[in-house]
DNA sequence: ACGGATGTGACA
DNA sequence: TTGTCACAT
C-alpha cells in the first residue's frame, strides 16, 4: 500500500523569530539616546537623504517607510533620528548589524535546531523540547504563567469582551485542549523565555511566530510586532488562510504572485483550494505546483536546517547614474576595495569558524553608450577562491575583464570605451568547515611551514603582497591536539552550548594527526600547497601566526607505516608543474592558477568529508566547463601516488575505492590531478 | 539617478 | 557545473 511519504510530523512546533527593525535597535544600543525617538537607519546622506533601510515602530506612526529618502522622512517626521550605516573603504559596510545578528543566534540556538535565516531571522525547531515539557511539566500543571507569555496572540481565540490575558492564560491551562495544541503552548512557554533571554543578553527586542511549520510561523511572527508573539494553533490554519492576500505569503511577494491574481483569478490563499494539484503542476510545473497546494492547506514540510553561519560571504556596491565607473583603473580601485571587505570577512569566518570558501564570483551590471537595444546583462563569473587581498583583487579582475570582453563582444577591439559599470559585488562560496586537526593535510603542512622555503616558480608569483591580518593557523593546530582525545570540534564560535548537528566534525582514529618526514624542497612545494589551498601564499606567511615549537603529537600509527620520502625526487612536483598553466573559468586571466587548483581539489575531497556529514552540497576542484576534468582515474600514475605522504595516500586510495566509502564518488580524485584545461 | 547590500534557492 | 533568475529583508 503507498503511503504518502515519510512526510515530516504535522505535529512540529516550528518558531519564527523576527528581529524589531533591526538596524534601528543596533543604532539605538549604540546611542541609548535615541531610544523611544522616531529613529531610521539610512544609507548614504548626499543625495536626497540616503536611502532607508529600517524604521523604528515610533517613526512608523508617521508614514515613514523602509525605501524613503531621508529627506522624504524628514518632510513627514521632522523629529526623525536619521542614522548612518557605517562606511568603509567608501562603501556602506554592515559589519555590525552581522555581528549583532550572530549575537542574537547565539542566544537562540540554545534551544532546539536553529537556523539563520538572513541577518534578523532565526527558525526554531522546538519539537523536542515542547514533547519534554509536555510529558515532564506540562503548561496545565502549572500554577502560573510567565508574563511574557501571557501576552501572545493566539489566533482563533475569542476574547468575547473579556480580559484578553485571562483568555490566553486559561488557553496556556486548558487541561482537556489538543495534544497538539498543548505542544504549541508549551513551544510558545520556551520561544517567550527565549525572548526575554535575547532582550536581556543583546537589549534586542524580537517577536514570533509559532506554529506546526515554517510557513505558518512565519507569517505569524509579522502579525504582532513589535515584541510580541503569535500561536497559530491548528483549528485556525482554515480561516486564515481563506481571507489572506497571496502576496503577503512568502515566495509569492513576486511574479509568481502576481501571475496567481492575473491569470489565475486568485487572490486570498484559500482561493487556491479550488485548483487540484494536477492542475497546480501544469500551470507552474511539479515542484512549484505541489508546494502551492500544499499552502493552500497550511501544509509545509520544511525542515528547519541546522545552520548558524551563512553559506556565503558578499560585497558590492552600486554606482548609480553619474558615479558609473567608465574606466579600468576605477574599476580596479573599487574591486580592491570590495576585496579587502570580503577578505576580512574571510578571515574572521576562518578564524571564527574554521571555514573556507573554495569559489570567488563575480557580478557586475553595466550599460553601453550608443546602444539603447542591445539588453544584454552583463555575465557573472567565478573561478576558485585563493585568500589575501591581492589574489581576490588579481582574480576578481580576470573575471572582471572575462566578463567585459564577453558583455562588449569580439567587435569593441580597438574601439573606444563605450561602456559604464553601474554595479559591482563579488562572493565567495562554497564555504565548508576545515575538520581542523583530522587533516592529515592541514597537519602535514602546518608543521612543514616553519622550515626554509625554498623559492620556486610559484613563490616567485607572490611577492610584494604584504597584508595585514591574523589567521591563526596556531589555534587550528591547538585544536587538532585536543582532537587527539577524541572530543569533539569545529562548533561555529556562536553554539556555545554544544556540538552542533551540521557543524561539527566528530573524530575517529584515521583522522589522528601525524607528524611526516619530508625533505625540505618537497616541504617547500608542499607548503606553497596547502597555502594555496587556503588561498594564502608566500605573501601571507608574515601573517600566519605560526608557533615555533613543533607540536609533538603522538603517531598513532606504526613504525612501519610511516615513509620517509627520497630526497630529491620530484614527479609530483614535475606532474605538478606540467599542469599547472591553465586557469579554470575565466579563459582570459594572464596568471596561471595551477597549483591553486590542483591543491584546491585536495582541500575539497578532504572537506568533502565534512561535506558528506552535513548532507551538504558535493564537492569539486575548479573546472572549466569545457572537459577539463579529462583523467581518469586508471590513467593515474600509481607511482606519483606514492610519493604523496602516507596519510595523503590512503585518502587518496579511498577516492579511488569507492566502494570502500560508498558514498564518494571514485571520481573525484580527478579534482585533485586535473587542474582544469582551458587554452 | 536607482530601494542598497546581501543572502538563499530553483532552474536550464 | 556554471550562470541566470526570482525572491527576500
Amino acid at each position: 500500500m503507498p503511503v504518502a511519504r515519510p512526510e515530516s510530523s504535522n505535529s512540529r512546533v516550528i518558531a519564527h523569530i523576527d528581529m524589531d527593525c533591526f538596524y534601528v535597535q543596533v543604532e539605538q544600543r549604540k546611542q541609548p539616546i535615541l531610544r523611544g525617538h522616531p529613529t531610521a537607519v539610512v544609507q548614504y546622506n548626499s543625495w536626497k537623504g540616503g536611502g532607508l533601510i529600517a524604521v523604528s515602530y515610533e517613526a512608523r506612526k508617521y508614514g515613514v517607510k523602509r525605501s524613503m529618502r531621508g529627506d522624504e522622512a524628514k518632510k513627514v517626521c521632522p523629529d526623525i533620528q536619521l542614522v548612518q550605516v557605517p562606511v568603509a573603504r567608501g562603501k556602506a559596510d554592515l559589519t555590525v548589524y552581522r555581528n549583532a545578528g550572530s549575537e542574537v543566534v547565539s542566544v537562540l540556538s540554545k534551544k532546539g535546531r536553529c537556523e539563520r535565516a538572513s541577518i534578523d531571522e532565526v527558525y526554531l525547531d522546538l519539537t523536542e523540547a515542547a514533547e519534554t515539557m509536555l510529558a515532564d511539566n506540562p503548561p496545565e500543571r502549572l500554577e502560573v504563567i510567565g508574563e511574557e507569555a501571557t501576552k501572545s496572540h493566539i489566533l482563533g481565540l475569542h476574547l468575547d469582551g473579556a480580559d484578553a490575558r485571562d483568555c490566553v492564560r486559561e488557553w496556556f491551562l486548558k487541561k482537556d485542549a489538543d495534544h497538539r495544541d498543548k505542544l504549541l503552548a508549551c513551544g510558545a512557554l520556551i520561544v517567550a523565555e527565549l525572548r526575554l533571554e535575547v532582550l536581556k543578553e543583546t537589549e534586542f527586542t524580537c517577536s514570533a511566530g509559532i506554529a506546526h511549520n515554517k510557513m505558518l510561523a512565519k507569517l505569524a511572527s509579522g502579525m504582532n510586532k513589535p515584541s510580541q508573539q503569535t500561536i497559530v494553533p491548528q483549528s485556525s490554519v482554515e480561516k486564515l488562510l481563506e481571507s489572506l492576500p497571496v502576496k503577503k505569503m512568502k515566495q509569492l511577494g513576486g511574479k509568481l504572485g502576481t501571475s496567481l491574481q492575473v491569470d489565475l483569478g486568485v487572490n486570498t490563499v484559500g482561493d487556491l483550494l479550488k485548483f487540484s494539484n494536477q492542475k497546480l503542476q501544469e500551470l507552474y510545473g511539479i515542484n512549484t505546483g505541489t508546494w502551492l497546494w500544499n499552502i493552500a492547506r497550511g501544509v509545509c514540510g520544511l525542515e528547519v536546517e541546522g545552520r548558524l553561519l551563512p553559506k556565503s560571504h558578499g560585497s558590492g556596491k552600486t554606482f548609480p547614474g553619474p558615479q558609473a565607473l567608465e574606466t579600468i583603473s576605477s574599476v580596479k580601485k573599487w574591486l580592491h576595495e570590495l576585496c579587502e571587505e570580503l577578505s576580512d570577512r574571510l578571515l574572521s569566518d576562518l578564524n571564527q569558524n574554521k571555514r573556507i570558501a573554495r569559489t570567488l564570483t563575480l557580478h557586475a551590471s553595466a550599460y553601453k553608450m550608443n546602444d539603447s537595444e542591445s539588453i544584454k546583462k552583463f555575465p557573472s563569473k567565478s573561478c576558485p577562491l585563493r585568500y589575501g587581498v591581492t589574489k581576490l583583487q588579481e582574480d576578481a579582475m580576470s573575471l572582471f575583464n572575462a566578463g567585459l570582453g564577453e558583455y562588449l563582444g569580439v567587435y569593441h577591439v580597438g574601439k573606444h570605451q563605450e561602456w559604464a559599470i553601474t554595479g559591482l559585488s563579488i562572493s565567495a562560496s562554497k564555504i565548508v568547515v576545515i575538520p581542523s586537526g583530522t587533516h592529515s593535510i592541514m597537519k602535514y603542512f602546518c608543521n612543514q611551514n616553519q622550515t626554509s622555503t625554498q623559492s620556486n616558480m610559484l613563490s616567485d608569483a607572490c611577492t610584494e603582497d604584504r597584508e595585514s591580518s591574523d589567521l591563526h593557523l596556531a589555534d587550528l593546530k591547538i585544536d587538532a591536539y585536543k582532537n587527539e582525545a577524541g572530543t569533539e570540534c569545529c562548533a561555529p564560535i556562536l553554539n556555545t552550548s554544544g556540538p552542533d548537528a551540521e557543524e561539527t566534525l566528530k573524530l575517529d582514529d584515521n583522522q589522528a594527526p601525524h607528524i611526516y618526514e619530508v625533505n625540505h624542497q618537497r616541504a617547500g612545494l608542499a607548503e606553497e600547497a596547502l597555502l594555496q589551498c587556503f588561498g594564502c601564499e608566500n605573501d601571507m606567511e608574515s601573517k600566519i601566526n605560526q608557533p615555533k615549537l613543533n607540536l609533538a603529537v603522538p603517531n598513532r600509527k606504526s613504525g612501519k607505516e610511516k615513509r620517509k620520502i627520497e630526497k630529491g625526487s620530484s614527479s609530483i612536483l614535475q606532474f605538478f608543474s606540467s599542469q599547472s598553466q591553465s586557469l579554470s573559468s575565466c579563459s582570459s586571466s594572464e596568471h596561471p592558477h595551477g597549483i591553486g587548483s590542483t591543491f584546491q581539489g585536495i582541500g575539497a575531497s578532504v572537506s568533502g568529508k565534512l561535506v558528506q556529514e552535513n548532507h551538504s552540497s558535493s564537492l569539486s576542484g575548479s573546472s572549466n566547463g569545457d572537459g577539463g576534468w579529462s583523467y581518469k582515474s586508471e590513467e593515474i600514475d600509481p607511482t606519483v601516488l606514492n610519493e604523496l605522504p602516507l596519510e595523503i595516500q590512503e585518502e587518496v586510495r579511498a577516492w579511488l575505492h569507492p566502494q570502500k566509502q560508498p558514498r564518494r564518488r571514485g571520481s573525484d580524485i580527478l579534482h585533485y590531478f586535473s587542474p582544469s584545461t582551458n587554452k
